[in-house]
DNA sequence: CGCTTCTACGTACGCTGTACCTAGAGAAGG
DNA sequence: CCTTCTCTAGGTACAGCGTACGTAGAAGCG
């Protein structure tokens, strides 16, 4: 057979090949991007990496919002043209995948554990707060799509190796890396959303007083009054994750 | 001036009246869309409610995901014309807190507590996560954007008046429902990922593996010899849950 | 040198949310 | 009663989105 490259299947020479012509991507292209190679090492140089091209759309991500992280712009933040970026990322959730992914890189993990379990799981998430507050749209991504790239499988690597010392077997410690993500994950959205709401917080405390005194909310009402001063952020997380870690190292 | 309509400003004969003519929303509409009353009473009868509008949402989104869910798509549904819709809705974001505190009258509460917290808080959770599961958007939409009206206000009570005799106050309380509601959520989004993505399944094995086999993530692999078989869900959810009550009720 | 495969990018389509405007229905005030 | 004013219904239009498709040219391989 003298067909020099078959694409795929059935490269019958004499016949109808549906999808020859224009169609390096027959339908087996992986759809996790972390499976498709970066460069191929054929035809020219691609002029920009997955790794500036994250950098690129994080940087409007943290300027403008997430809402304005679109194709066209972060293309042209790179100053290329809008569908040149589809070499790259083959959809637009790829595009999210490598912001996620790059952001998870900003982790500056020990070596290895100190073998006090407790502590190291405060710092991790400390760490983890701290890269969700230096970029505001981050819980909302993380939250909408778990992804898990390379430096993501990173932080998961040095989580189970941080609990190694509990004696939990290894889906056990999945699921409670789950439970202490999803706790700092929505911690540092809420902060957001209420940093983001301050204009109309007025409003909702309108609303939320008025709904306890209409009757209708007793308990509710009942735990205005005994709720004390509105409590500081880091201590709430603090009291909170410390409630977590409990729940996670308690057998 | 023989102009029949003046339609915007200043025709005024006395005096410089801003914003009366064409200005029914001046700026001092709440945002907040349960603070709008849904009739004032003048001019013709609304064709819809926002029960209805809301029903209608959540009937396309239940069938056909929460991004079929537009203003023209939803107008359709209830037989009226696109722009309509935003004579009860004045922008989509509300549309969504209507369909969120929609799925929150789907509770059925009991009319007040046992006096088991424990019992009560698993009853709840359970309830939660059906609601979950009914609707799959759901959960995207809570975690995106967390809506209080009053259905929403009715459960907090609930939560409120359940574990009023573990003796904390307003503001531990509120929290403690944070950290639950949190965990049900997240719990049901990952249910509803994992169902998405199990044509992506495959793919996803396959990249972990070899991410375990190339040796950079020691434990990951040692996590993946140590897990057993995959779980039951309902089982997962429980024993998480079981943890998580214990975190709010430990003093 | 071809051949092939890659990159770059312009054009175009269908869809989105929604600003704005025009009619007309119906309650309130004289 | 009639007038007036506010409300609802809905069409048109616009900017912006993701992306399918096609073309032109550069770089590696045989």
């Amino acid at each position: 057979m003298p067909s020099s490259k078959p694409p795929t299947g059935s490269d019958n020479p004499g016949s109808d090949d549906p999808g020859r012509p224009g169609k390096p991507v027959p339908p087996d292209a992986p759809e996790l991007i972390w499976l498709r190679p970066e460069r191929t090492g054929r035809g020219p140089r691609p002029a920009h990496s997955r790794d500036s091209i994250a950098a690129a759309a994080i940087g409007i991500a943290d300027t403008e919002g997430l809402d304005a992280v679109s194709m066209r712009r972060v293309a042209a933040a790179l100053g290329a043209g809008t569908m040149s970026l589809y070499n790259y990322v083959p959809k637009k959730e790829h595009l999210l995948d490598l912001m996620l992914d790059a952001t998870a890189a900003e982790y500056r993990l020990p070596p290895e554990p100190s073998g006090d379990v407790r502590a190291d799981l405060t710092d991790l998430a400390h760490a983890q707060l701290a890269i969700f507050r230096r970029h505001p749209w981050l819980p909302a991504l993380v939250l909408a799509r778990p992804s898990i790239g390379p430096n993501a499988l990173r932080y998961t690597d040095h989580f189970l190796a941080v609990t190694a010392p509990t004696g939990l077997g290894g889906g056990a410690r999945m699921e409670a890396m789950a439970l202490f993500n999803g706790f700092v994950c929505q911690f540092a959205q809420y902060e957001q959303t209420a940093a983001a709401g301050a204009k109309w917080q007025a409003e909702l405390v309108g609303y939320l007083t008025q709904a306890a005194m209409s009757g209708d909310y007793p308990n509710l009402a009942q735990a205005f009054a005994t709720s004390g001063s509105p409590a500081d952020p880091d201590q709430t997380f603090d009291r909170t994750l410390h409630r977590v870690i409990l729940a996670i190292l308690t057998p």
